[in-house]
RNA sequence: GGAGAGGUGGCUGAGUGGUCGAAAGCGCCGGUUUGCUAAACCGGUGUACGGGUCACACCGUACCAUGGGUUCAAAUCCCAUCCUCUCCGCCA
C-alpha cells in the first residue's frame, strides 16, 4: 500500500496514477476520511493525555473525599476515551479498505494504456521460433500420445483444471526445477522451498486478497490460512515485521512452492490444457532491496528469466507491461512471453514468466524496514519478485518446441543432465 | 492428541496494581585513556503516530505474544486465542 501521508499529500499524483492504471480507488473519500482521522487521533491522545494525569494526582490525594472526586473524573474521562477511541477504530477500518484498494505508483517510462494490448514489446530472445516442415501438434496431443499428461484422471480425483504429470513429464518438470535452482544458486541467491499455504495477513501484505468476490486464491476453512498463489507470499513474509540493518541489503531468495489459483472469471479466455490451472509448480526468485537498488533488480531479475529461456533455447519476447496492466503492487513489470507451436493458429507467444519491481508497496504493510545507521527512525525496503521457471508453462513450451516429426521430443541440451536422456518418446 | 512450563527491548533476563518504556548484564554507537589492538572508565542506545523546530532539542499518545475484560490506573489480575519448549502418545 501507500503511505497514509504521500496519498493525502500528492492526492492530484496518485489520483492520475489511479486513472491510469484503471483503478476506481476513491482518493477524495480516502483524504476526508485520513483527515478526520487525524483529528479524531489528537482526540484520543488528549483524552487519555487527561485520564492519565488524573490516575496519577489519585496516588496523591491527601484525604478520601479527593479521591473518590478523582475517581469519578477519572471514569469519565476513560468513558470519553473509549468512545472517542471506538469512532477511531471505525475510521482506521474503513480507511484501511479504501487505502487498500489503491494501487501503487508507476515507473516514468512504463507505457501507458488500459490493458495488454498497450504492452510494449522491449527485446527477444536469441533463438528464432522453429521451423517444421510438419504440422506440430500442441502439448495437450503431445502429451496424450507420449502419455506424460493426464487430465482426465485429474477431473476425476479433483476436478477441471487439475492434471497428472506422468513418466517422462515427471523427469522433465523436476529437471526444469534443477537446472533454476541450480543457476540461481550459482547467482547468489539462497535458495528455499516454502510453506504451500499462508496467513491472511501475509497474502494481503504482499497485495492479494483472499475471500473476495473476485479472489483468485483458495482459503482453507475455518482458519485463516490460504493456499498461495505464488511463492511471492512466502517469501515476501519470510522477513515480515523485521527491522535489518542497512548493509544486508540486497537480498535475494528462490522459493519452490506449489501454486493454486482458482482461476475465477477467467473462463472462455485461451486456457487449452495446462496453460491454465488451477495448481502447477514455481521456482520463484524474490529480492528485498535498498529503494536506489530495485531498478537494477529488476533488470536483473529480467535478465535472468531471459537466460533461463535463452539456455534452454527457446524463443520470446519481453515485453514492458502497461500501467492498465500492472495489478496492485507492481511499479513496474516485465512479463517474458515464450513462443507456443501449438497455441492459437501456427503459434504464439505466451506468458511464461513475469518479474515486477513493487517499490515500498508491499513491505509498508508486511512491516519490513531498515535503518540507516546513524539516523534515527527507519525506512521501507523494496521487494522484486520473478518467476524463474513456471513448471507447467516452461512444460508447454519444451514440449512444443521440441517435438519431432517422428513424434518424440527432443531433451533440451541443459536439462540432460538432470533427467538422464536426450529424448522423450 | 494428552500433561506441564513459558512468551518482556538486538540478545540474556528482572519486574505481581500507580514512582515502569520497563532493573541489570551483553551487544552496539560516541568519548577518555593507551605504541597498535585489547582491557578499563564515562556517556548514549526501541518503534509508530501526532505536536514542535530551518534542522535538532523537546512535548504528548500508544506499544511488555494477540484480542477482550476488571480497575481511576495493568507488563503485573481474569478470560480467550496464537506461538514456543519439555514429556507422553501417534505418524511420514
Amino acid at each position: 500500500m501507500l503511505d497514509r501521508k504521500f496519498i493525502v499529500e500528492n492526492a492530484a499524483l496518485v489520483k492520475e496514477n489511479c486513472a491510469r492504471r484503471n483503478s476506481k480507488a476513491d482518493i477524495d473519500r480516502f483524504v476526508e476520511l485520513e483527515m478526520q482521522r487525524r483529528q479524531m487521533q489528537q482526540q484520543v491522545d488528549e483524552l487519555n493525555r487527561q485520564a492519565n494525569e488524573t490516575s496519577k494526582l489519585i496516588g496523591k490525594a491527601k484525604t478520601p473525599e479527593e479521591r473518590e472526586a478523582l475517581k469519578t473524573q477519572g471514569r469519565e474521562l476513560r468513558d470519553q476515551c473509549t468512545a472517542a477511541g471506538e469512532k477511531l477504530t471505525a475510521l482506521e477500518g474503513d480507511i484501511d479498505a479504501v487505502q487498500r484498494t489503491i494501487p501503487n505508483m508507476s515507473h516514468p517510462q512504463a507505457p501507458i494504456g488500459g490493458d495488454d494490448q498497450a504492452n510494449l514489446e522491449v527485446k527477444k530472445g536469441k533463438h528464432a521460433p522453429p521451423k517444421f516442415d510438419f504440422k506440430p501438434l500442441d502439448h495437450v496431443e503431445l502429451g496424450e500420445k507420449l502419455n506424460l499428461i493426464d487430465f482426465e484422471a485429474g477431473a476425476k480425483t479433483t476436478g477441471h483444471g487439475f492434471y497428472f504429470l506422468k513418466n517422462d513429464a515427471v523427469l522433465l518438470e523436476l529437471a526444469l526445477q534443477q537446472y533454476a535452482i541450480h543457476l540461481l544458486m550459482g547467482e547468489g541467491f539462497t535458495p528455499t522451498i516454502t510453506p504451500d499455504l499462508a496467513r491472511n495477513e501475509v497474502l494481503h501484505g504482499t497485495g492479494y486478497i483472499p475471500r473476495g468476490p473476485e479472489t483468485q486464491i483458495y482459503s482453507i476453512a475455518e482458519s485463516d490460512l490460504s493456499l498461495v498463489a505464488t511463492a511471492e507470499i512466502t517469501l515476501g513474509g519470510y522477513l515480515a515485521d523485521t527491522i535489518q540493518e542497512e548493509d544486508v541489503f540486497p537480498i535475494k531468495m528462490c522459493g519452490i512452492s506449489h501454486c493454486y489459483r482458482t482461476e475465477a472469471g477467467a473462463g472462455g479466455r485461451a486456457s487449452r490444457g495446462l496453460y491454465r490451472v488451477h495448481q502447477f509448480t514455481k521456482v520463484e526468485m524474490f529480492a528485498f532491496t535498498l529503494p536506489d537498488q530495485s531498478d537494477a533488480m529488476l533488470e536483473y531479475f529480467c535478465d535472468l528469466e531471459c537466460r533461463i529461456f535463452d539456455g534452454l533455447g527457446i524463443a520470446y519476447r519481453v515485453v514492458d507491461t502497461a500501467t492498465g496492466d500492472l495489478g496492485g503492487p507492481a511499479y513496474r513489470k516485465y512479463d517474458l512471453e515464450a513462443w507456443m507451436p501449438g497455441r492459437g493458429n501456427g503459434g504464439e507467444y505466451g506468458e511464461v514468466t513475469s518479474t515486477s519491481n513493487c517499490t515500498d508497496y508491499q513491505a509498508r504493510r508486511l512491516g519490513i524496514r531498515y535503518r540507516k545507521k546513524g539516523e534515527k527512525g527507519t525506512h521501507f525496503a523494496h521487494t522484486l519478485n520473478g518467476t524463474a521457471v513456471a513448471l507447467s508453462r516452461a512444460i508447454i513450451a519444451v514440449l512444443e518446441n521440441y517435438q519431432q516429426a517422428d513424434g518424440t521430443i527432443v531433451v533440451p541440451e541443459v536439462l540432460r543432465k538432470y533427467m538422464g536422456k536426450d529424448r522423450i518418446g
